[in-house]
DNA sequence: GTCTATAGCCCGATAGAC
DNA sequence: GTCTATCGGGCTATAGAC
């Protein structure tokens, strides 16, 4: 009984830290954040957090291991409609987008680690994240080949949608000011996901073409 | 003439550490570096650094002035062909993926700053980069009042088109990853500048519909 | 302009009391 | 589990000799 209590409060504390150190890597990156800063935002001492952390660099790997599960459970929509090639972009571009929305600093995070190389990371992307990408490629190539859509550069197209969809997390504050506003709402998440869409259905399906979208 | 070598000399090695600086802070932000790294890899001392450069952050936005002073020279394309959606459209986007491709770094660098919601460059942003982004916005507008393009969203239009030709330096280790290369070739940037002319223009032209692009 | 020396602080990590 | 204390080192920046 009371180990059960225990144990949910060490687990308590530790979802705790991990959650406020992916908030502060998200915004300073892996150099520019202290186990001060962390131990600070969360209530308690640095001492303590090396006492549910062994070091730092296994903190941060603790964090984007949690960002890939996140990330990656937004990803599966290809592969749920393997005969519907413009359900499956249309749902693809939704949930990513709806991952840029929901947890942005997630968003951060990896891409703080991307642009640095993944020195830290390298392996685990190497086995997480090119496997679910490519085989999103070969759910393009294989529909192309079926007839079932335009042949086109699967790999490039999957590129375009990370960024497109990703830059309204990680870019976030720049889009705001473009767009005279704060922050950004769901009308402009909503804005992007049509733009977004019909470029690549335009792109992707075969004639007929589709009537113009709504402006 | 003495005092003109003495000057030519003094900006040679400015110049160098600001090279040297762009690159680490590229790679490991803001927080990540020390002024010993750079100095280290520049070959001097960190108390030289400090006679060039009154502080840290002074040298960081030295350097980040130096990125927007490129990104901007490569944005103009817009304005050069004011009649001719078509052109400009695919010049700003063949513009802006050389700017990935020349100067990696530098898109690296403003990528880490946006990230972190420009704490530090927040107001040279403002003044240096919106304006010249809300310009662009402007130039398509104009277009589609004027009939020479379908209406769409100027504002998120932009944000792609930032997206899907940065990505190309921020995340090039990723990419190179999913395509199964040690780094990119111009090749890469060639198919990445195909699709992405192909889907805006059928997105942004209006009928006749294009031909369908080789594959 | 470049050097040595150093101030004063923050860093990650460990030891040991309770 | 959480605390105080502390080690050894790196950090930005300054002072002053040459």
């Amino acid at each position: 009984m009371r180990s059960v209590k225990v144990s949910v409060a060490r687990e308590k504390l530790e979802q705790d830290i991990l959650a406020v150190a992916k908030r502060l890597f998200a915004q300073r990156g892996y150099g520019g954040v202290s186990l001060d800063h962390i131990a600070k935002a969360v209530g308690a001492s640095k001492q303590n957090l090396l006492y549910y952390f062994p070091s730092k660099e296994e903190l941060y790997r603790r964090v984007l291991h949690g960002v890939l599960d996140v990330w990656l459970s937004y990803m599966d929509a290809l592969s749920q409609r393997p005969d519907d090639p413009e359900q499956a972009i249309r749902e693809y571009i939704a949930g990513k987008l709806r991952f840029s929305r929901e947890h942005p600093d997630d968003s951060r995070v990896y891409a703080n680690e991307v642009i640095s190389g993944a020195p830290i990371f390298a392996t685990e992307i190497a086995e997480r994240v090119i496997p679910a990408l490519q085989a999103d490629v070969a759910i393009f190539n294989r529909w192309a080949e079926r007839g079932l859509c335009r042949q086109v550069d699967g790999r490039h197209l999957m590129v375009l949608l990370w960024a497109s969809t990703q830059v309204y997390a990680d870019w976030s504050s720049q889009i705001s000011l473009v767009l005279g506003k704060k922050e950004l709402g769901d009308d402009d998440f909503a804005a992007a996901e049509a733009l977004i869409v019909d470029m690549v259905l335009r792109t992707v399906l075969l004639a007929p073409q589709r009537p113009e979208a709504p402006v």
